[in-house]
DNA sequence: ATTTTAATGCAAATGCATTCGCAATTGCAA
DNA sequence: TTGCAATTGCGAATGCATTTGCATTAAAAT
């Protein structure tokens, strides 16, 4: 049912290769360098498609457009405030959940970390001797 | 320069005694039971003045759409999955900005947890004898 | 090689939260 | 109480991410 097609062989391939949870046009550009006229509604197509086989996972962030990974094991993310990347954390403290108030039964929970990211520190402190 | 409207003051009055983050259409209604024919725009239009005045803030939570609350310290959220409401958390754990790794600088964080608030816990136990 | 039908590119359409234009209203300072 | 700028209601307009219709292309089954 499902074919094989170049344009989702690269797509899936850049978001395996990213490392990193990429907007739908990022992803878009990284795959134009294989596919020049990739078009962004067979990125969104796709998506869709590897989700639902659980190879791809959507990312949602706070006052931000749906981004994607590879699907993987619990995880948080890290924002930069400077160059807008998100990473992943691979770090997660069982404290979090019991932060909930008696009564409340916490089924999942979310850290989302801000800052600045090791490339966006060096670059800044290049630029303040 | 800000003038005291009726409006104003309902919209005000809702976010202050709801202690809980509020979507603009919720808020709507609560305040048309004080002035039945007031208006989105208007809401829009006032939670952004009080916003800029710090009387209320901005919560946004991922994949949804922004809600207010009123303005106060620092503090996380819990989001029922049953009413989709969302409660504060008013617990934080220093530990959490040391989940990121060696390098980057952590200037900011959320904490989002998701489960079944007390009552819908309770109602949910009450349809299953 | 031929056929079948999923998949693509493209442009147009959605859906949605949010904003805007504007005439009518209303605080409030004088 | 009057005058004027701030504010409102209303509907239309934005901006945006995402989806869809459709003719065309291309996997892969025969």
């Amino acid at each position: 049912m499902a074919r094989t097609t170049r344009q989702r062989s690269a797509i899936r391939q850049v978001i395996e290769q990213a490392g990193r949870p990429l907007l739908p046009q990022e992803l878009l550009t990284f795959a134009q360098q294989e596919i020049p006229n990739l078009n962004l509604a067979t990125v969104y197509r796709n998506l869709s498609l590897l989700t639902e086989e659980g190879v791809v996972a959507p990312v949602h962030l706070p006052g931000q457009p749906t981004r994607f990974e590879a699907a993987g094991h619990h995880h948080h993310h890290f924002l930069c405030k400077s160059c807008d990347r998100v990473y992943d954390i691979h770090a997660c403290s069982s404290e979090i959940s019991r932060l909930a108030p008696q009564g409340f039964e916490v089924l999942d929970h979310e850290v989302i970390l801000y800052g600045r990211c090791p490339g966006c520190r060096k670059a800044d402190s290049t630029r303040t001797p």
